[in-house]
DNA sequence: ACGGCATTTGTAAGCGTTTACATTTCAAAT
DNA sequence: ATTTGAAATGTAAACGCTTACAAATGCCGT
C-alpha cells in the first residue's frame, strides 16, 4: 500500500511519472498521441499507484459521463430483463455504463426519475413505450439529452424508437386465432392508460375482429395490474360471461400464466376446455403446463440495436433513426382449434 | 424557455435571486439555515429557471455522490429482482440512487465492476454472498468504501452481512424431508465455486444426512449453471442412477422448475413418482404444476434492511452490523412422503 | 443607544479532470 | 549546420458545486 492515504489523483501520477497532468490525461483518453516511451512511463506510474480516474471530475471537465440511463416499468419480472441485459452488454462494449431505474409502473414516478438521470449527467436515455407527458419530451430536447424509445415502434411519435409494432403483431396473432375457428374471444390486458403497448395490443385484437366481421366493441376485456394473481382473477371473472369465451388472449405472458392458474382453479383443462395465449415469450412461457402459445418479441436484438443507436445519436450528435423489428408467432400447447 | 441555452447553473440562480452562490447551495442542502424570505426568493429563482443541480460538480465538491452500487449475478431472472426493488425503494426514501451492475455469473467480471462503481464514486456497495477474492475486500477498505453482503449471513466473514444462514436453512429443510421418510436423496445445485450460497446449501443437505445416520458423501449431486434447461437435463441425468432417488432437492426454484420439466419429459409424475423441491420461493414456485415446496427467503426485508444498514454505515461512518434473517419452509404440492 | 452574541449571508478556495493554446522537441529537407 | 513544420508535451483556465472562514445583520438586555 502506498504511503498516501486518499485515493491517488492525476497529479500524483503526473508527479511520479515526471510529466504534466495533460500528458497523463492524454495517456488515458488518447494514448496514440504519446511517444511510446512516455506512454510506458505513465502507465507504469498508474499501475504503481493503483490509480483510477475520478469519475465526477472527469464528467465535469469533459461534459460527458459515458453513462446511459434506462427507465423501465419494473425489475420484478423477467420481461425487460433480457433486453436490458443485451442493452448493457452492448453499452459495455462501447465504454458506457448503464444506470437503471424502475418506476414500478407508477407513471408519475417516471418524470422524477428522468430528471434525476439527467441531473446525473446521463448522456442519453432509454425509455419503454411512447406514451408520456409531452412536456417530458420538451424538457429532454431543451436539455439536449437524446432519448430512444423501445418496446414499441411508431414513426409518428415524437421520439425515435427501436421496437416492434404491437398492434400489427397482435392483429396478426388474433387473425390466426380467428382462422382456427375461435369466435368467442376475451382478453386480459395490463392497464392501458399511459401504456401504448397495452393499448395497441388491444387495438390489434379489435382490428382482427373487424376483419372477420365481428363487432370490435363486443370484445370482453379486463384490464388489470401486472401480476400472476391479477391474471388469475381476471380469468375467473371472464368465465362468468355468457356465452363463455373459447379463448382468452392475454396481453402478456405473465397474465397468461395467471390465467392458466385461474383455469386450474375452476377445474378447466387448457386447451381442451379453454384456450389461453400470452405475449412476449419470456422463459416462463415454456415452463408452464401447458406451454404457452405466444408472440415472441426480439428482446435481445432490441436491446442490442437500441444500444447501438443511442450511442450513435450521442456520438454523432444526430437524430435517432427508428427501426422496426419483427415478432414471431410461437405456437405451443395452450391453444386448441375451435369449431364453435 | 429562458434566454440562455445551456442548463442553468447555481450562479444563474444566485444572480436571479440576488444572493451568493453559497446561499443557493444552502437552500438546496440545508434550507433550515436560511430565513424564510431568502429561502422563498431562492426557491422562486430555482423554479423560474428550472434549475437542477449538476451532479458531477456536486459530488466533486462534496466528496459524496449519494449513489450506491449493487452488483448482482444476474438480472435475467426474478431471483434478485424483488430484493433489489425493496433495496432501491428504501434508498430512494433516503435520497440515494442505486446503480445496478450484473456480472452474468462471471466471477472475474465482478472485480472490474466493483472498481468501476468505486471510480464512479459509489458511497457504498451491496454485493451478493461472501465469496470473492480477499484482495477485493482490501481494495475496498483502502478506498474506504463500505460494503455490505446480502443473501448470506456469516459473522466470521470479512464483510458485514444482512442475510440468512443458507446452510442452516437447507439443513432444516432436508431434515424435514428425511423425517417424512425419504432416504434416497439427490441434489441439483448451481455452480458452487465462488458461491458460498450454493456451497452452504449443499452442506446443509449433508448435515441433515449425517444427523440421520446417512453417509453425506453418498449424496448424488450435480452442479449446473443457472437455467431451466440445465435443471431439466441434470434431473434426467440423476434419474439414471441406480437406485433412483425418491426426492431431488434443488438449490434454487429455477433449477427445480427445470427439474419438473425434466420429470415431465421422462413421463414421471410429481410428486407421485418423484418429489422435487426448490429454494428461494420466487413467484415462479406457485406457477408451476405442481406448486413447489420450497424455502422462502425474506427478499423484501433483506433488501430494505440492507439499504438501511448500508446508509447507516455511510452516514455514521461506522462498521456494519450483521443481521440474520429467518427463512420459512413452504410446503406445497411437489413433495410426497416416502415409505421407502 | 450600545455592546455582545447568535444567526444569517458572503467570499473565495478548493475538488480532479479536460483541453485550448503555447511551447518545446525532433526529424526531414535544405 | 540550419531551417521548418509536424508531433509531443506543458501551462493554466475552465467545469459547477460545497464549505471554511469572514463579514454583516438582527436581537437581546441594559
Amino acid at each position: 500500500m502506498s504511503a498516501s492515504d486518499a485515493a491517488p489523483t492525476l497529479d500524483d501520477v503526473a508527479r511520479l511519472a515526471d510529466v504534466s497532468t495533460a500528458t497523463v490525461s492524454r495517456c488515458l483518453n488518447d494514448p496514440g498521441k504519446l511517444t511510446q516511451t512516455t506512454r510506458e512511463k505513465v502507465q507504469a506510474a498508474i499501475a504503481e499507484l493503483g490509480y483510477t480516474p475520478n469519475f465526477a471530475a472527469r464528467s465535469m471537465a469533459a461534459k460527458r459521463t459515458f453513462t446511459i440511463g434506462a427507465i423501465i416499468p419494473t425489475m420484478e419480472n423477467a420481461i425487460f430483463a433480457r433486453g436490458l441485459q443485451a442493452f448493457q452488454e452492448e453499452l459495455d462494449r462501447r465504454g458506457y455504463t448503464l444506470l437503471v431505474s424502475s418506476t414500478a409502473y407508477k407513471t408519475d414516478a417516471e418524470e422524477k426519475q428522468i430528471r434525476n438521470l439527467v441531473a446525473r449527467g446521463a448522456d442519453g436515455l432509454l425509455v419503454i413505450g411512447h406514451d408520456r407527458d409531452p412536456a417530458i419530451y420538451d424538457y429532454l430536447r431543451q436539455q439536449r439529452v437524446p432519448v430512444l424509445v423501445t418496446w414499441s415502434y411508431d414513426e409518428t411519435a415524437p421520439a425515435p424508437s427501436i421496437g416492434f409494432d404491437n398492434r400489427a403483431a397482435m392483429r396478426q396473432f388474433a387473425q390466426n386465432v380467428l382462422a382456427s375457428g375461435h369466435r368467442r374471444i376475451s382478453m386480459i390486458s395490463s392497464m392501458s392508460e399511459q401504456n401504448d403497448r397495452a393499448r395497441m395490443r388491444i387495438e390489434g385484437v379489435r382490428d382482427a375482429m373487424s376483419a372477420h366481421g365481428l363487432d370490435p366493441a363486443s370484445l370482453a376485456l379486463i384490464e388489470v395490474p401486472y401480476t400472476f394473481d391479477d391474471g388469475a382473477s381476471a380469468f375467473v371473472e371472464l368465465m362468468q360471461e355468457d356465452p363463455k369465451p373459447s379463448i382468452v388472449l392475454c396481453g402478456s405472458d405473465v397474465l397468461a400464466v395467471g390465467a392458466i392458474r385461474g383455469a386450474r382453479q375452476l377445474g378447466l383443462r387448457v386447451p381442451q376446455d379453454i384456450s389461453i395465449t400470452g405475449f412476449d415469450d419470456i422463459e416462463l412461457a415454456q415452463v408452464t403446463h401447458p406451454e404457452l402459445t405466444t408472440v415472441r418479441v426480439p428482446h435481445h436484438d432490441m436491446g442490442r440495436l437500441a444500444a447501438q443507436e443511442l450511442v450513435a445519436m450521442i456520438e454523432d450528435k444526430r437524430e435517432g433513426i427508428s427501426q422496426r423489428l419483427e415478432t414471431t408467432i410461437i405456437e405451443r400447447a395452450s391453444v386448441a382449434p375451435s369449431g364453435a
